[in-house]
DNA sequence: GACCCGTGGGG
DNA sequence: TCCCCAAGGGT
C-alpha cells in the first residue's frame, strides 16, 4: 500500500467533511428547500424521488416542473385521470412508476398525509427501500441509511471494496450505516449523490476536487475508478416487430397497451408480436392494403434491442368503425403521450407518407 | 436471487 | 457506433 494510504478508514470523520463541502457546493434543484425556507414539502420530495429512480437529474427537471404545475399537491394528483397522468409521463420511461405514482397518491390522499417513518413509507406503492429511506431522511428529518447507485460507487471507493456488485449490496449498506450521521442524514444522502454525480463519477473521477480524498482507500490505492467492481452482464438479444399505421380521414388508429408488461398502459401504435425474426404483417389491426416502408426503426430497451418494420394503409372514411382504439388526429400526435419507440415510428411514418 | 421494466447522455 | 450508466421497484 502506498505511503499516502490512510492506515484505516475513520468513519466518523467522513460526514463532517462531506457536510461542510455540501454547505458550499449543493446543487440548486427544484425539489430542494430553498435557503431560509421551511423543511421541504413531502409531496415534492416523494415525486422527485420516484422520477429520479434510475433517471438522471437533467432528464427529470422538465417533468418535475410540468407535474408540479399541473398537480401542485398530492390531492390534486390523486384526482387526476389515469390517461392524463400516463400521457404526462410519456418519454420518461419505466412506466410502472407512473401507475404506482397514481396509486400511491390516492392512498396518501385517503390517509390525509404521507407516513413520516421509513417503515410506513415502505408500504406505499412504488416506494422501495431506497425511496423510503430518502423521503424519511430528506422530508422528515429521520436518520436513515440511503443507498443508491451513487452511494454504492462512493462507498465502494472509500473502502476499496473488492466484493462485486450486486452481491456486495448488503456489505455496502452496512458500510454506509457506519458513515451516516445521526443529524442531517438527509443532507448527508443528498451530499453523497451530488458528490457521485459531479466528482466521484463512474469514469474519470475528479479526485483532486474531492472533499473525502483524505479518507478514501480507493484514492490511496491509486485506481479509484476500478471501484465498484461489477459482475459481467449478459448481452442483449435482438428482437423484431412490425408497427401499423392505419389512417382514416386525417386520423390514425392508436391503441392502449395492456396494463402489465412492457410500456404497460401506454397509448401506442398497433403492433404485431415482438419475435426473434421479423413477423411481417402478423397481428395487423385490420385487413387492408398494407405497404411496407423501406425504412425501419431501431430502439434499445433495458434488456433487448428492437428492430421495427413499418406498415401503412389508408381506409375509407366510413370504414373501420368497429376497430378497438382511438382515431387520433395525425396533426396532433405530439399530445397523444406516446412512448419513445412509438413516437420515433410515428415521426418516420409522417415523414415518409407526407413527403412522397 | 433472477428477471422484467425506458430513456438519454457521455466516453 | 456501441457500450455503459443512472436518486430502483415489482414479481
Amino acid at each position: 500500500m502506498p505511503d499516502n494510504a490512510p492506515r484505516t478508514i475513520v468513519p466518523l470523520a467522513i460526514a463532517p467533511a462531506l457536510l461542510h463541502w455540501y454547505d458550499h457546493n449543493a446543487r440548486d434543484l427544484p425539489w430542494r428547500a430553498r435557503p431560509g425556507s421551511n423543511a421541504p414539502d413531502p409531496y415534492r420530495v416523494w415525486l422527485s424521488e420516484v422520477m429520479l429512480q434510475q433517471t438522471q437529474v437533467a432528464s427529470v427537471i422538465p417533468y418535475f416542473d410540468k407535474f408540479t404545475r399541473a398537480w401542485p399537491t398530492v390531492e390534486a394528483l390523486a384526482a387526476s385521470e389515469d390517461a392524463d397522468l400516463m400521457a404526462a409521463w410519456a418519454g420518461l420511461g419505466y412506466y410502472a412508476r407512473a401507475r404506482n405514482l397514481l396509486a400511491c397518491a390516492r392512498e396518501v390522499a385517503r390517509r390525509g398525509e404521507f407516513p413520516d417513518t421509513e417503515a410506513g413509507l415502505r408500504e406505499l406503492p412504488g416506494v422501495g427501500g431506497y425511496t423510503a429511506a430518502a423521503i424519511a431522511a430528506i422530508a422528515f428529518g429521520r436518520r436513515a441509511v440511503v443507498v443508491d447507485a451513487n452511494v454504492e460507487r462512493v462507498v465502494s471507493r472509500l473502502f476499496a471494496l473488492e466484493e462485486a456488485l450486486p452481491g456486495a449490496k448488503a456489505r455496502i449498506y452496512a458500510l454506509t450505516d457506519t458513515i451516516t450521521p445521526e443529524l442531517r442524514s438527509g443532507d448527508f444522502a443528498q451530499a453523497m449523490m451530488d458528490l457521485g454525480s459531479g466528482i466521484c463519477t463512474a469514469r474519470s473521477p475528479k479526485c483532486l476536487l474531492c472533499p473525502l480524498r483524505a479518507h478514501c482507500a480507493g484514492f490511496a490505492g491509486g485506481t479509484p475508478e476500478r471501484f465498484p467492481i461489477k459482475s459481467a452482464k449478459p448481452p442483449k438479444p435482438q428482437r423484431h416487430g412490425t408497427m401499423f399505421w392505419l389512417e382514416r380521414d386525417g386520423r390514425v388508429l392508436l391503441v392502449r397497451r395492456p396494463d402489465k408488461g412492457l410500456l404497460g398502459g401506454m397509448r401506442a401504435l398497433p403492433t404485431g408480436p415482438w419475435a426473434d425474426s421479423p413477423p411481417r404483417l402478423e397481428g395487423a389491426p385490420a385487413a387492408a392494403g398494407w405497404q411496407l416502408l423501406d425504412e425501419q426503426v431501431s430502439h434499445g430497451f433495458t434488456h433487448f434491442n428492437l428492430d421495427v418494420a413499418l406498415a401503412a394503409a389508408t381506409i375509407a372514411a366510413h370504414a373501420g368503425a368497429a376497430l378497438p382504439g382511438e382515431w387520433w388526429p395525425v396533426a396532433d400526435l405530439e399530445s397523444a403521450g406516446l412512448p419513445t419507440v412509438f413516437a420515433k415510428a410515428a415521426r418516420t411514418f409522417r415523414r415518409r407518407l407526407c413527403a412522397q
